[in-house]
DNA sequence: CGTCCCATCACCCTCTTGGTGGATCACCAG
DNA sequence: CTGGTGATCCACCAAGAGGGTGATGGGACG
């Protein structure tokens, strides 16, 4: 049995989600709370396997519930529940280890069928958001990461030593002294490099360094 | 309805997706294909909306046969299909820009579910592989852009703005500009930024700004 | 062998940066 | 009301960075 709360501060969603839920004979919700706080305190009084939170909520929203039971209470898994795919949302609710991110509009059995993978220990996003997932993924990160790729290509290997320690934030002075070469010579690389990128300062060049992926730290 | 392609080195294998996939009466299996070369082949002469690649295929893996698609076709969506969820696996088909990442232990309502996503233009992600690609999103980047972020808290809201633009790579004439004060103000602002995040130069304020999320172009 | 490119360094000049002190204003607590 | 605090603003000065020119030596390549 998946032991479930329910978030949502309009009781409509919350009747329209729970008919849906029990529709399914293996989940049970044993609790519903209309706000953030509320939310906090029900799930930790019950102990749900599963958090079902809405993200738009009075008092405290879903993200900062989630926040705080992921510290408090880490075994039990969230799930945010949105009208909106906003890019910032989804980030967020990532970062502070949403195990999902289902969408109102989504057919009832995905509901259903997310709720059953989180339960299985599993993830799981509504098609749209794994879209937004992606793209910051690949699209976001690594179709600029390629294009500075392909600018830096046109820079020698002594360049590239240069570049990798501008973009760690060394002035020119620390990099003469790290390769072992006067503060001149690194200036010259620091031209070149400069003219070559059609950058107008170092600062520029970190930053397509870092766009590279030159930098790991 | 749905035109698909399935490539698959098993034919039990093609023989059961095929028999799942055409209980929806909207999705049509338009051809078949047995190895990547083929299936890059198959997929360019018929046209279809989606192409259901499996990963471990005979003479052109899927990963490659999917890079080859997404260069000559874009418009074609790529779904692979998989045994196996390792995560080198799912960063390298996301890399490529696969729609799609289902495993073969799914359910069969899942598989349908994901094809049709895709086909709506959004994306799917089996659980577990939305698992992966969360862990990698979140731990990888995210964290360093919580931190990032909790640093920058520090700072005045004119602080932030010059350190915007700091991150974009102006130069403090620019940001005195763009803010309309005097670049003495820029400077002691740019002062002002070091000192609180207890950093050496410009370069380095960038980097931060950059990895906070400050800076989106 | 001559040519080209890379890496190295030096010198000079200008502009940018970073550090410091100080002014004004708003806000808040005693 | 008053003193403290912090944000924003500005000017001055020393140090660093940017840009130009030229020069040396060493590989690579035809």
């Amino acid at each position: 049995m998946i032991r479930l709360v329910l978030a949502d501060d309009e009781a409509m969603i919350r009747a329209g989600v729970r008919s849906i839920l029990t529709t399914d004979p293996e989940i049970e919700v044993v609790a519903e709370a209309a706000d953030g706080r509320e939310a906090v305190d029900v799930v930790l009084a019950n102990r749900p396997d599963i958090a079902l939170l809405d993200i738009r909520m009075p008092r405290l929203d879903g993200l900062a519930a989630a926040e705080q039971l992921r510290a408090t209470a880490p075994e039990i898994a969230v799930v945010m529940l949105t009208t909106f795919d906003e890019d910032e949302y989804v980030a967020r609710a990532l970062a502070t280890g949403a195990a999902g991110f289902l969408l109102k509009a989504a057919d009832p059995r995905e509901l259903i069928m997310g709720v059953r993978a989180v339960a299985d220990g599993a993830a799981y996003l509504s098609p749209r958001i794994a879209q937004k997932v992606i793209v910051q993924f690949s699209g976001g990160r690594m179709s600029r990461q390629e294009t500075a790729r392909k600018e830096l290509a046109a820079l020698t290997p002594r360049e590239l030593d240069v570049l990798s320690l501008v973009g760690r934030g060394r002035s020119n002075q620390d990099i003469a002294r790290e390769l072992f070469v006067s503060e001149g010579t690194v200036k010259s690389h620091v031209s070149a490099i400069l003219l070559r990128l059609r950058l107008n300062n170092r600062v520029q060049a970190a930053i397509l360094a870092y766009e590279a992926g030159l930098i790991d730290s």
